[in-house]
RNA sequence: GCCCUCGUAGCUCAGUGGAUAGAGCAUCCCCCUCCUAAGGGGAGGGUCGCAGGUUCGAUUCCUGCCGUGGGCGCCA
């Protein structure tokens, strides 16, 4: 619970009281909005106009009973009835004023809210296949999953990061396979390379270090491998599962080893990456291991039970057509081994089982389709759906000299995350990818995410705190020598701006954490920057008047702290100097 | 074909069931004897894709159409 005063809050509850004598006014959704334009006040209320409705009587003339029982406050300087039925409150400068030093009493909690739905909840992001270096679609889910996570954090919910690791699947195979066949070329034992395994360097990297560890332990003939196995001119899917199903029996238990090595080694570069990039996990959550602890068999023997299940052509199905799906899934192959689907129930039900309230998931919008199966299954668990929210992100584009930087996924030459860490720094790339709503598709401008200029926003950002600093050093003295600074001195125009921007960042987190949008964070700091920008320029902080300079420097302190809550979040550095 | 997404200023994008739809860039004009000019001020620029519907009120919600991107595996 946080101390700091809301003058949103505040008024909320005078709002309340005003509308008691109305009972249908509970059923209504009452807004209190911050109006465009000043002269509508600081904040107005359509309670009138959404009860005139029910009421089917003249809305100015329901505003008018509103306003005759909203108690009297302090902090309101006037109200009126305004337009259609608007109820305007202005507020009284103090209102604002006692903000600056608000904050400074208590930085650290500042825009916590009341945290009265503090439930747990578990964000799972990322998740990309351990089958090779994370490119910069993944880097864009990576940077609003954990902006996210850091939002709801801020806003007081227990946040738990999950990183789901495709261990179990064909991919994996495909890439031990890959790596066995690099392999056994430094053996001398050619076998001729698919076109659909990875063919990353990488790949040969891996082969390299097996090499260099075990030499031939794990070299097999290339005519004993290639023996029965069908032509990839004809069939190159049935020929990549022949080579796999030769490298499993050759091999026997030691294919286990080069299946794991690639497996830590490519899970291992994936963590540093996200590590140097902000970005840390509470838990990687192996695949494998639900079909290893038998929670696969379970959720598949729950949907059976409830009746959801059915066999046909040899496999097993889920009936997601029952709720909502376009067709039905197969669950077990007729072969005998579980869809991706099957692990994917499983894992789900038991993040539920775990005791989260709420699970968000982050997945690329190319997922969207597999959205209503797995409600589905939630839904034939007797899991409410609704705890689930699947935020999807967008691809990611990149331009260089007003040119697509396009990344193709052949051949492995796609760009990676490091590539573009390397390139534009980790500061801009985290912010630039949550500048953007998330399903929109983001047009990455790598020239303007490098320039040190007024262009770009990030530095546009940093410098306002870099700013602060400087004043705040040019004076020497201690931040909480400025708690008792009197901001009734604070009247200027741009003062008061910074003010009210201020007292709005609580509802800028609010929102950001009700839409999963940490973006909106992104572009309050920017108007935050621009009017602290703009204070700089209007008035001098270090200024004869000890009164006024303290109450000035107290203003940008707050500011500083806001500035550098909002950067953290993001994952952005705040610098002192630039 | 079916499903999803998006369509807002020349460009890149915010925004909202409300009052005169915003920002940055680009274009033009202006501001440093002063705490960082990596800054600030001003001007021009719009049929919020099109057409219906719901509503006191729609750029916002619904339907259709057009356009963008994506998805429609016993892959993961």
């Amino acid at each position: 619970m946080s101390s700091h005063f809301s003058p949103k809050t505040h008024l909320a509850d005078l709002f309340t009281q005003a509308l008691a004598q109305f009972p249908q006014a509970l059923d209504i959704a009452i807004e209190l909005e911050r109006p465009k334009q000043a002269s509508h006040g600081d904040f107005a209320c359509n309670a009138a106009m959404q009860l005139a409705k029910v009421l089917k009587r003249n809305p100015r003339e329901v505003a008018q009973s509103i306003l005759a029982s909203l108690p009297a406050s302090a902090w309101v300087e006037k109200s009126e009835i305004a337009g259609p039925g608007f109820i305007n409150v202005f507020l009284k400068p103090a209102a604002w004023q006692r903000v600056a030093t608000d904050i400074l009493r208590e930085p650290e909690s500042y825009g916590r809210g009341d945290a009265r739905r503090g439930g747990k909840v578990q964000i799972e992001f990322v998740s990309a296949n351990p089958t090779g270096p994370l490119h910069v679609g993944h880097g864009r889910g990576a940077a609003f999953g954990a902006s996210l996570a850091n939002v709801l954090t801020h806003v007081g919910q227990q946040v738990y990061r999950e990183y789901y690791v495709n261990d179990a699947g064909r991919q994996m195979d495909i890439l031990a396979l890959s790596t066995w066949l690099r392999y056994l070329a430094l053996c001398g034992e050619f076998v001729p390379f698919p076109g659909n395994a990875y063919q990353g360097g990488y790949v040969g990297a891996m082969a390299d270090s097996i090499y260099a560890l075990h030499a031939e332990r794990y070299k097999r003939a290339a005519a004993e491998i290639m023996a029965g196995v069908p032509d990839a001119a004809a069939d190159d899917e049935a020929h990549l599962d022949a080579l796999i199903a030769k490298a499993k029996a050759l091999l026997g238990p030691d294919y286990a080893y080069i299946h794991g090595h690639a497996l830590e080694e490519q899970l291992g570069d994936c963590r540093n990456d996200l590590t140097e990039f902000g970005v840390t996990f509470d838990k990687w959550f192996s695949e494998r291991s639900l079909h290893e602890s038998g929670l696969i068999d379970r959720a598949v023997e729950q949907l059976r039970t409830h009746g959801h299940l059915y066999e046909q052509d040899g496999a097993l199905w889920f009936r997601s057509t029952a709720f909502g799906d376009e067709k039905d899934r197969v669950v077990r192959r007729e072969n005998g081994i579980y869809t991706y689907f099957a692990a994917d129930i499983a894992y789900h039900l038991n993040k539920f089982e775990r005791g989260f309230e709420r699970v968000v998931d982050v997945w690329g919008a190319d997922h969207h389709g597999y959205i209503p199966r797995v409600k589905g299954a939630l839904a034939a668990a007797g899991v409410d759906p609704e705890r689930l929210t699947v935020a999807l992100v967008q691809f990611a584009v990149l331009y260089r000299n007003g040119q697509k930087a396009s990344m193709s996924t052949r051949a492995g030459e796609y760009v990676t995350l490091r590539d573009l860490r390397a390139e534009v720094g980790n500061d801009a790339a985290r912010f630039f990818y949550v500048l953007r709503k998330s399903d929109q598709h983001l047009d990455f401008d790598l020239d303007l995410a490098k320039s040190q200029s007024t262009d770009n926003p990030v530095y546009y950002i940093q410098y306002a705190h870099a700013r602060i600093c400087s004043v705040l050093a040019a004076w020497g003295g201690v931040e909480s020598d400025l708690i008792g600074a009197n901001t009734r001195l604070l009247t200027h125009a741009q003062e008061l701006a910074l003010l009210r921007r201020l007292g709005e960042f609580p509802e800028t987190l609010a929102n950001a954490a009700r839409d999963l949008a940490p973006h909106l964070v992104a572009y309050y700091l920017k108007e935050l920057a621009a009017d602290l920008h703009g204070l700089y320029v209007a008035c001098r902080f270090l200024e004869e008047n000890q009164e006024l300079k303290l109450a000035r420097l107290a203003l940008i302190a707050a500011t500083r702290h806001v500035l550098r809550a909002g950067l953290g979040m993001l994952g952005v550095s705040a610098p002192a100097k630039m």
